[in-house]
DNA sequence: GTTTAATAGTTAAACAACAAACTAATTTTA
DNA sequence: TAAAATTAGTTTGTTGTTTAACTATTAAAC
């Protein structure tokens, strides 16, 4: 067990922000280079329907790591794009049943190859067991809070 | 130079906002315990003041990476709880300089002790030679996307 | 079977981020 | 020195996040 010194983890954050951001920004200049009339955080929404349409929003808020009331309200903004469509479920009517437009399914041809871009970027010049430290790191960190809040 | 797999990144991205939300939220928690009315992003701003005070807006802004809008904000919320105050630079009238009340300088002694807390969790049984593996990686990160926009 | 729990989604209010247009002051440059 | 460019800060509009209270529906417990 290692004592990491404060001041380190104070950087560490700093530099999580900068790389957070980059990402963000990366991807809004795109939308506005193209005018697409989405943000980052509705991307995070198309990006899982790309992989798995139809399902509830609460499913899509914890694979996205948001809260069922900003769920709401992206959707609404997506809804007003045209680019998903609410539906109520019969089986359970509390469910509301999210699916991609034709539009919201095109628009992953346009948009899929500039996040493989983002990536592709990011990941330049740096070895994989790099990126590999870094996953173990979070999931570290992660479990740590996990862990002090049981 | 190696060649870093999308999904492996994608991963990556969703580690770090965990991470992310996790400190964010151990802080809101400790607000919330004790009754201190502030955010974490007003708690940035703070955080800067204890260690330099008596700055221009836009020092503080560069410091903890927000554009001047978001500062213009932050500042009126934390000048209507008090915590610190606005003069005009008489030297260049263009500057606001932000300097802590007396009740702003002595949150520090309440909260510090929570941020090292904050640190402590999140660093615990982790080498710090993993903490410095992420280090170089955000910052290989970072350089890769101000390498991109020039 | 009726009461109680839990779950899904919405709403409202306060806070924050971003872009673009704006004012005011200072610096550069021609 | 006068015009142009830069810098600091504000404002507005749109978007996103969080908490808490709320409705509706379903599941669990008694």
């Amino acid at each position: 067990m290692t004592q990491t010194p404060t001041v380190n983890f104070a950087n560490f954050l700093h530099e999580l922000s900068k790389v957070t951001s980059a990402m963000k920004g990366f991807m809004r200049q795109k939308f506005k280079e193209h005018d697409v009339n989405i943000t980052f955080e509705m991307l995070q929404v198309l990006r899982f329907l790309w992989g798995k349409d139809g399902v509830n929003q609460q499913e899509i808020a914890d694979a996205i790591l948001k809260d069922k009331a900003s769920l709401t309200y992206l959707l609404d903004n997506l809804v007003r794009r045209k680019l998903v469509q609410r539906t109520e479920d019969s089986q359970d009517r509390r469910n509301k049943i999210i699916t991609l437009t034709d539009e919201g399914q095109e628009m992953k041809d346009l948009i899929m190859p500039w996040i493989t871009e983002m990536f592709e970027i990011a990941g330049r010049n740096i070895p994989s067991e790099l990126i590999g430290s870094g996953l173990i790191l979070f999931e570290a960190i992660y479990l740590n809070f996990e862990q002090q809040n049981k």
